[in-house]
DNA sequence: ATCCTCCCCTAC
DNA sequence: TAAGGTAGGGGAGGAT
């Protein structure tokens, strides 16, 4: 029953038969366990439909109830019954519509809402009201919390002190506001007029604040962004508060080059000791004095500044400002906080808990030059500097004094220079440091003394623990580990079993409040990405590709601006769920599949020209139609992270030259030597790791073949997208007409055609679109598949219907075509043995029926010779194949040779013969895109 | 064993 | 209206 990974599938509706031998009990549990409540729910059903109150009002709602609510969770499942809802004992975040509760500890919200897309949680009045009403109410005005980046409680005492009451609705907040604004206000009309006094100061700063955000909309220009605004990406960008803390790292390196390097610098206490990453009490992190500093509600902090007539109110950060309004708050000040309101809630949350809440906008000016301002100060202090984000960061200052007094030195500076408060946690090592600036908080300091380490360890909610998030804490429940206390009574060993190696080490060493980590300077960035996961809605597979092009663009300029390039690239892309509705959050993503597709270039390239060809290709491989995709971008990998000064301004040109989406072929990996011009034997004996680099660098997703098994760790199976089953021994095609055999006139060459067996005749001819056949040959219905595991089971353009991406016209043929090629290959490989063999180099197909068929027929002697006769002849047909792709299916082209090159690999002595076919369609391809295929 | 890909998770 | 980015760590499972 404790299995933590049975949890993985009981949304999965076909649990694949391989899941059984893990997680199995927990399943069959959890299955039984829904059964009964169902068998339960149907007997109240039909009581239910015998009255006369029942009704479908919440058909297609399923609710599942969160502790104490009126009605009661009897209740509220016997009114889903009566009116066509349905009713979830335990929280399966795929199929419950509704959570439904009344109370919301931050506990709660922690556990329900550190979800990619979480499911609205709705006060039973929701329900209750809609009965009265006669219809489904909008949720908005019942919503308790719909959002994601919970903020963490202080304390743990704060954490169970922090329970609203939220079914009491705008009263007890008002009721709350009153008692935050007057607490002093004794008598009556005292506590009146300092009411009066207090709403006028609100009003004053919400002016303020309107003010503000009008100064700031200035900025945004009047087209209100969405797709197909050539300006949607930068503007997007401009305005994203993620973009903006995500991006702020790259920023930061710049500063700090040109920053006072004159600073007193930790001592090392055991420079002998060179080892990393060892969390024991001897290792190099010991010892150490850490200081971990982090600004007081940041970017709340800053834009109070902005007004004196905002101090004192409760404020936060966000876009939005209605009461409705879906827009997340960034950050919220100690005041408004109190209120219930943190990082991550949506504004319309906001308001309803707290009416006088300000708003203010977004100043990303003043958050980075205060930023760099404690950042200065914070390299004054120390040389050991690690920058965490744009408010955070670790200082050691091990050697360099009392490090209370220098926490209060620098929270001083920076208060005095910025008006800013920070709290600052002291310890041994950062990650009791960085704990400690949590009970630090606000604008205090705390230090962790090793003596007090563990009583303030043991009874911290794992989920307070860095590294614990949703996720984690959720496998932790089901483990029964709530604490770090209960950490402990687990063995290191059974935590890496439960939750693998690292994590379960990880786990463990914070536990007991152990971190080998030092101090240091920001390593090198290892990739470089961007990516837009919000307004994206495509109307054309055009429209799709130009915006790629644009993320491309962006990318290169921060490759540049970085000074590397890459080697790797990765498309990621947001597919909106099956059956997913336009999500709540405007614009938003909603509920998506993750997907992502990487390929290896051959060099390294900051190209805007070839990073857009490469994602293009990428994007046509994951085959999503465009009206599905919700987010993509592009992130580059395998960075080039030496000099790299040179190259850099031929760059630049080359992006002003970038060419319109047309004008970019799917694969233009130029500079490639060509295929043609390897030598096989070098290439064979070419490290593996870096050939099959190589082949995967145009290896297109048709050969790719996850097997349809769930992973352990992921809540769904990959195989669920791509192609269930790989072609390995591709199976014969056996349905194929008997007139199939007829040799004919035909666009392939009859008489190349002619040379082959009877059976293999027939194999090719049921393979060829009906458009390749010969004009009197009657076309075949089976080009379609037949074998069910190549079908994808995610080609939702062909199953629903909605069609821009139907399967590229010509790839399953393709597939079936090298089939049989593979098939014919193997065929004449175990019956033409070559004993001695003769190298045919000088051999070329070059033409539909020269000469040198007729030359071999009369000179073929020997087994191995009519063997490789054949092999020529399916050779020549591959051509004609790949001429017919090269046109207008470079996906199929592409898979074709990549077919051909991996025979020419599996049977070394054809070699000859498909390295001819495969340079001829190369040559082809140079023709058209001015680059070669790139194999290997 | 070790690498690689395609994820998921976490933090700000 | 609203702007759900970015980078690294790590795990599972296949390929080599
Ligand atoms: N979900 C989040 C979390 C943070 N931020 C931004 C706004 C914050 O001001 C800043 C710093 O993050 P912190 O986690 O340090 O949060 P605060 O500084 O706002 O509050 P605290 O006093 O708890 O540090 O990052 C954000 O936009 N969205
Ligand atoms: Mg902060
Ligand atoms: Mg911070």
């Amino acid at each position: 029953m404790s299995d933590p990974r049975g949890r993985h599938f009981v949304k999965e509706q076909p649990v694949p038969s391989d899941s059984a031998h893990h997680g199995g009990s927990f399943r069959k549990y959890m299955e039984d366990k829904n059964r009964k409540l169902h068998e339960q729910f149907e007997q109240q059903a039909d009581l239910a439909a015998q009255s006369s109150s029942s009704s479908k009002l919440f058909a297609g709602v399923r609710i599942h109830v969160n502790g104490l609510t009126t009605p009661t969770h009897q209740e509220l499942k016997l009114l889903m019954a009566q009116h066509g809802g349905s009713f979830e004992n335990y929280y399966y975040r795929d199929q419950v519509t509704h959570i439904i509760c009344s109370n919301l500890t931050d506990q709660k919200i922690k556990h329900f809402h550190k979800e990619r897309m979480p499911t609205p949680i709705i006060r039973p009045e929701w329900i209750v009201d809609s009965l009265k009403a006669d219809k489904l109410l909008p949720l908005r005005e019942y919503q308790l919390w719909r959002l994601r980046h919970v903020q963490q409680m202080a304390t743990p005492a704060a954490a169970s002190q922090q329970v609203v009451q939220a079914s009491e609705g705008t009263v007890a907040l008002h009721a709350e506001m009153k008692q935050a604004h007057n607490a002093q206000a004794a008598g009556s009309t005292a506590a009146a007029s300092a009411a009066a006094a207090s709403r006028a100061a609100n009003q004053a700063a919400q002016e303020v604040a309107t003010r503000a955000r009008a100064a700031c909309d200035v900025l945004r220009g009047p087209p209100m962004t969405t797709h197909n605004n050539p300006e949607f990406m930068d503007t997007y960008f401009r305005s994203s508060r993620l973009h903006f803390i995500g991006t702020w790292k790259a920023r930061i390196e710049a500063l700090a080059a040109r920053m006072c390097p004159e600073a007193p610098s930790p001592s090392l206490a055991h420079p002998s000791h060179l080892r990393i990453g060892q969390a024991t009490a001897s290792g190099p992190a010991s010892g150490r004095c850490i200081i971990h500093l982090d600004m007081d509600c940041f970017f709340a902090s800053v834009a109070e500044l902005t007004d004196p007539a905002l101090k004192g109110q409760p404020l936060a950060v966000s876009h939005s400002n209605s009461a409705q309004g879906t827009g997340e708050i960034s950050s919220a000040n100690y005041l408004a906080r109190e209120f219930g309101i943190c990082a991550g809630m949506c504004i319309a949350e906001g308001k309803r808990r707290c009416p006088n809440l300000v708003v203010m906008p977004y100043l990303f000016e003043r958050f980075e030059e205060i930023s760099e301002q404690v950042y200065r100060i914070l390299m004054q202090n120390t040389s050991a500097v690690q920058p965490v984000s744009v408010d955070e960061a670790y200082l050691d200052v091990t050697g360099l004094g009392d490090p209370v007094g220098i926490a209060e030195a620098i929270r001083s500076a920076i208060q005095q220079e910025t008006g800013c408060t920070a709290s600052a946690g002291i310890a041994a090592n950062m990650l009791l440091a960085r704990l400690a600036t949590k009970r630090a908080k606000p604008d205090g300091v705390f230090q962790l003394l090793p003596s007090q380490v563990d009583a303030h360890l043991l009874a911290l909610p794992v989920a307070e623990l860095p590294g614990v998030g949703w996720a984690l804490q959720r496998r932790l429940t089901e483990l029964e580990i709530a604490t770090a206390a209960d950490v402990r009574k687990k063995t290191r060993g059974a935590l890496q079993r439960e939750l693998g190696d690292k994590t379960g080490q990880a786990l463990w060493d914070a536990a007991y409040g152990l971190d080998g980590r030092l101090v240091e300077a920001p390593k090198p960035r290892k990739s470089i990405g961007a990516e837009v996961n919000w307004g994206v809605r495509f109307a054309t597979e055009n429209d799709a590709e130009v915006f790629l092009d644009g993320i491309a663009g962006e990318v290169c300029k921060r490759l540049d601006a970085a000074g590397v390039r890459g080697r790797a690239l990765t498309l990621k892309l947001k597919r909106r769920k099956a059956g997913a509705p336009e999500p709540p959050k405007f614009m938003g993503h909603g509920s998506c599949d993750n997907l992502s597709r990487s390929m290896t270039l051959t060099h390294f390239t900051a190209n805007p020209g070839e990073v857009a060809a490469a994602a293009r290709t990428l994007l046509r491989a994951l085959r999503v139609p465009c009206q599905e995709i919700r987010g993509i971008g592009i992130a580059i990998a395998k960075l080039d992270t030496e000099t790299c000064s040179s190259s850099r301004s031929s760059h630049q040109q080359q992006i002003a030259t970038a060419t319109g989406p047309s004008r970019i072929p799917y694969t233009p990996i130029v500079a490639l030597p060509p295929a043609s011009q390897l030598d096989a034997e070098v290439l064979d004996a070419l490290p593996l790791p870096l050939r099959r680099e190589l082949e995967r660098a145009y290896g297109l997703d048709a050969q790719r073949s996850p097997p349809a098994k769930v992973r352990r760790g992921a809540g769904r199976s990959r195989a669920a997208e791509r192609p269930a089953k790989r072609m390995r021994t591709p199976p014969l095609n056996t349905r194929a007409p008997a007139e199939a055999r007829r040799p004919a006139p035909t666009p392939i060459d009859p008489n190349v055609l002619a040379q082959l067996p009877e059976a293999m005749q027939r194999e090719l001819l049921a393979t060829l679109p009906s458009n390749r056949l010969p004009p009197s040959h009657p076309s075949h219905p089976l080009t379609t598949s037949r074998d069910d595991t190549t079908v994808r089971p995610d080609d939702r353009a062909a199953a629903s219907g909605a069609s821009a991406w139907a399967p590229a016209p010509g790839l399953q043929e393709t597939r079936d075509m090298c089939a049989a090629l593979h098939a014919a290959l193997e065929a004449i490989a175990s019956t033409a043995q070559p004993r001695t063999w003769r190298k045919h180099q000088g051999r070329r197909s070059t033409g539909p029926d020269d000469g040198g068929v007729a030359t071999a027929v009369q000179s073929s002697v020997e087994v191995e010779d009519l063997g490789m006769l054949k092999v020529e002849a399916l050779c020549e047909l591959c051509v004609q194949w790949g001429q017919g792709l090269l046109v207008d299916n470079l996906e199929s082209l592409h898979f074709l040779l990549r077919r051909l090159h991996q025979y020419q690999r599996t049977w070394t002595q054809f070699q000859a013969h498909i390295k001819a076919g495969i340079d001829q369609l190369q040559k082809l391809v140079q023709a058209q895109y001015g680059c070669p295929v790139l194999l290997l």
